[in-house]
Formats: structure tokens, C-alpha cells, sequence
DNA sequence: TTACAAGTTAAAGTTAACTTTAGGTCAAGC
DNA sequence: GCTTGACCTAAAGTTAACTTTAACTTGTAA
């Protein structure tokens, strides 16, 4: 059993954090003691653990609350859960796609950047074709410029 | 030339979103008609790429009108922003690894479901060891469950 | 017994990034 | 000449997820 402080240290969340999170229902493992302290196990933990995947994956805290209880009504509800985790699993796959095109814009950038600074010069670099540059380049340029490329506006 | 509901529909922004990024100073190319009527061109459609690229590596509104700014500044701020740049890369890079790490945690939960919906109860997947599942649900299950590993606390 | 450390509450405050509202200008088409 | 659609502004409103505040309790140590 570990009390509120215990956990806020272990999992590196403040301790007004775990306190919101318990009132707004996302941790139903917990007990209190006679004095109404709060009484935290494993079980919190993991739930922790839960809890910033499903943030991570693009749940609001009211989804997650709402998954906790269908964990707390057992067995009937296991393909409600499922199919959640089928959902976050399709979000968070998204989100990691766009972030590694968001990542090669800034790998081209960091090149684009590194010739500027050898030069001394924006000059060149700005004006250069694709075409010219490193095949490496030029693949981080066009993973980073595959949307809004320029077609004219159909209506 | 684009007006403002032409890029609005180029990028899939609202138009007031656009307008807020004007006024806060992130479109450093634009124009404006007799008539005070905003007018973009291709420069604005880059920048709102790297708009977006900054934003998804974390930066905020306000750091990212300031990278603009240095922008408009010329050669002298090359350094400024490839150190930007090399930061945000850094920063993002850590992003994916953490969204990885939830994404494997998703994916063990999917498995987990999947055993339960199959059996019609949690109760036999939920007090399984990690030695008795298949090798690739075990290797998820140890890559989202690296943090916090019931390490007792130090003080 | 007095101080302090760690827990408690309800309620108000914060923040960033939009988004909405209300009111106004202007050019084109009927 | 009047309506419509697309633009404009300043200012107020929204939202989620905390975070802070102020006041209180409780258990241990000096």
C-alpha cells in the first residue's frame, strides 16, 4: 500500500494531479483509511500506466473515466474495451505518421540550415531544385511536402 | 495571389485560424490590397507547413513567431535557427519514442481483448505471466511496462 | 505542547490556442 | 438600388487539464 506522496513520486506525476484524476473517477482501485487518506497498490500503478497511454493516444479525461468503469462492470464489457483499444490503436499509429513527416521537414531543415551556415549564406541553398540535392535530401523533402502540393483549387 | 479562403481550403485551416496567425505575427509575407483585403502566395503555404511542423515538434505559438522573425532577419540568424532546428528535432524524436512505447501498450491491451473476448472472460489472460505469452506479446508487454517497474523508492 | 510533515477539501485560477460574436466594408450580379 | 458573398476588426468566449489557494486534520518527534 502506498500513501498519495509514494505514488506521486514513483510515477513522476504531482500529487494535485493524482488527486484529480481519483475525483474525476479514473483510479477506482483506491481505498481510504480511517482517517479518509488515500491508499494506493500495484493496481494504481498499472492503472497509471493506462491512464497516459490512452492521454497519449488522444482520449480526454472523461473517455478515460468512462473506460475505467466499463473495467470495473467485468466481463460484459469486454468487447466495448476491445474495440477501444482497436480505435486508439488506428489513432496513435496516425499520430506517429505524422509526426515522422513533421520529423523529416526538420531533418531537411537541419541540413538546409548546416549548408547555410558552411556558406555563410542562405543564398544558394534557398533557391535549390530538389532534383540537386542529395538523394537522402531530396526523399526527407518530399515525405515532408506530400500535402497542400500546390493543386490548383477544384471549386 | 491567394485570398484568405483560398488558402483556407488549400490547407484545411478555418479562416480564423489564419487570421489569428496573421495577427500574432507567424505569416511574415503577406500583403495586403487597397481595400486592406489579405493576400497570400506560395511563401505563406511553406511557412504554414513549417507552422504546423513546429507546432507538432512542440514549439508554441510565440517561439514560433519568433523563429519567423528571425527568419526576416537574414544570414545573421542562420546559427539561431539550426540550433532551433537540431532541438526541435531532438524533441520530436523523443515524441515518437513515447508514443511507440503507448503504441506497444495498446497493442499488447488489443491481444489481451482479444484472448478475452475468445475465452468470454478476462479471467484466465489476467493473471497470466509474461513468460507464458507468445514471444511477440511479451516483448510489447516489457517495452510499455519499462517505467516505474516497481523499483522500490529510493528515500 | 508545540511544531512539523503529510495528508485532506472545495473552489478559484491558469494557460494556450483557438473560436465566436457583433458589427462593418466592398464589389458583383439581378 | 438592393442583396449576396467574401472579406475586415476588436473583443469576448471556450475548453481541457491541470494548478493553486486557503483552510483544516492527523500522527509523530523534540
Amino acid at each position: 500500500m502506498y500513501t498519495i506522496g509514494e505514488v506521486s513520486k514513483m510515477v513522476d506525476l504531482p500529487i494535485p494531479t493524482l488527486r484529480y484524476y481519483d475525483n474525476e473517477g479514473l483510479l477506482i482501485d483506491t481505498v481510504r483509511d480511517s482517517a479518509g487518506i488515500r491508499k494506493f497498490n500495484d493496481k494504481t500503478l498499472e492503472s497509471l500506466r493506462v491512464i497516459e497511454c490512452l492521454k497519449k493516444s488522444g482520449l480526454q479525461i472523461k473517455e478515460i473515466k468512462e473506460f475505467m468503469n466499463w473495467c470495473s462492470l467485468g466481463d460484459k464489457t469486454i468487447s466495448q474495451r476491445r474495440e477501444m483499444f482497436i480505435r486508439q490503436k488506428a489513432h496513435i499509429e496516425q499520430e506517429i505518421k505524422e509526426l515522422e513527416d513533421a520529423l523529416a521537414l526538420i531533418k531537411f531543415k537541419c541540413w538546409y540550415y548546416d549548408e547555410a551556415l558552411k556558406e555563410g549564406s542562405e543564398k544558394r541553398v534557398k533557391k535549390l531544385d530538389p532534383h540537386d540535392m542529395p538523394e537522402e535530401i531530396r526523399l526527407l523533402f518530399e515525405q515532408s511536402h506530400q500535402q497542400y502540393k500546390k493543386k490548383p483549387i477544384t471549386k
